[in-house]
DNA sequence: GCTAATGTTAATGTTTGGTTAATGTTGCTT
DNA sequence: AAGCAACATTAACCAAACATTAACATTAGC
């Protein structure tokens, strides 16, 4: 199996060698960058199976750096690394996204065996077309990755990015039940009332843009979902 | 949204008990369990989204109950809880194909994000599809997943949730019996008078959809439950 | 003919969704 | 630091969809 490649953001040159090489031995092919910034830089120029960030960094920290990844790359595991053991930072890393974290000192075992478990379960999920930005619905096109809506070829509007990401995951279910669920979880990262709220106000929104073309709706199916009706 | 079913293995009755409520407070649907034993009797008599396994309880460990869930079941998402921090706890824990890790005492709030995290990941990865959602009934077309049912290709009604549910157990039998218990525990999920009633309605309902073909009928077979008959 | 089960319709109750506006939040600009 | 702009969330209100219950009629089976 091709090596798997980590990017490491760390600000401690020491830490960073020591876990850099270890990693190294244990097979993983590792990108050290020494501080959100860099490593920001290096991840946009690459393509990485996992990201272990320090979340005390200067300049740019650890949640925020999460947060950048996040916005390119909805898909890559992200394990936080903190000396701190606050409940808030924790609660802060889930919140960003974080795949998992781990307090410092931590035994470099455990890390491995968590690093293998998620590399392992990203492996076997079946990823949904998801390097797909360009979207033909009806007379509109849609460029969620520049997050413009067109319609009939005219000047397009910007979209916001939960807007973007709803019609997109709308487009990807076309004519097909796009449950509620799985927009919550996957964009929302969770899933409880005022969340099914919010979704159901950019549901709205989605409306209004999309009435232009009377071809082109969005149907309810009470308790189950949305579905993005096509008439061709 | 549909609360998610968590089976909580515990062997200590009180942090048991307060854990069961802090999640059932969270709009979980908790089953407790205090010991290894019941454990494995109640996850084999119902279906759960999750896990929560305490490792050290009497006659069956955690470890030990984990992996004859497994065994059962390898999709489960499971969650160790543990008063040790041994380093070969952990990993042993990680072998035995759990998902998390918390060491006692552990914050509630992080518990809960970490369930939510892990419920997440599941919802994302693709299920193998073995549910059948398209059925022929006469001159009829039911889609299930969208709720539509269409009379000779015509424009198609949409069907509440519990007659969609209904006809589909229907079809499933078609020309055969479908007994009223079947029906009441797996759509109602309970069965007494007034779900008995409730049904008898809802079979109305159906027969009212159905009768545009006059080869298609629901049957009731007294004291046992109904049956779709198509005659061809 | 009596009783329990079923058929049917309507009323009542509950949950979910549609929509607009107010309120928070965040980063940026001056 | 104040204020702005863009976005997201929460609130509030209403409507639609759905489910249950009630009430009364009918039927099956003894």
């Amino acid at each position: 199996m091709e090596a798997k490649k980590i990017l490491l953001v760390e600000d401690d040159p020491n830490f960073g060698a020591i876990l850099k090489d270890y990693l190294i031995i244990n097979d993983f092919d590792v990108t050290l960058a020494k501080n959100g910034m860099e490593g920001f830089e290096k991840f946009k120029k690459d393509t990485f199976d996992l990201c272990i960030l320090d979340v005390m960094m200067p300049y740019k920290d650890g949640y925020t750096l999460a947060r950048e990844i996040r916005e390119k790359n909805q898909e890559v595991p992200i394990i936080f690394l903190t000396a701190k053991t606050l409940k808030e930072d924790v609660l802060k890393g889930y919140k960003v996204g974080a795949d998992d974290y781990l307090n410092k000192p931590f035994d470099s075992e455990v890390l491995l065996m968590k690093i293998k478990a998620i590399i392992q379960r990203k492996a076997t999920e079946v990823k949904p077309d998801n390097n797909k930005f360009e979207f033909i619905i009806g007379s509109f096109h849609l460029n969620s990755k520049l997050r413009f809506l067109s319609f009939n070829g005219q000047e397009p509007v910007k979209l916001s990015p939960k807007e973007c990401e709803l019609l997109k995951m709308l487009a990807l279910h076309e004519n097909d039940l796009m449950p509620r669920e799985l927009a919550l979880t996957k964009i929302w990262r969770d899933d409880n009332y005022f969340t099914s709220r919010s979704m159901d106000v950019y549901i709205a929104k989605l409306r209004k843009y999309l009435k232009q073309d009377e071809n082109v709706e969005i149907l309810n199916i009470h308790g189950e979902g949305f579905r993005l009706v096509i008439k061709k």
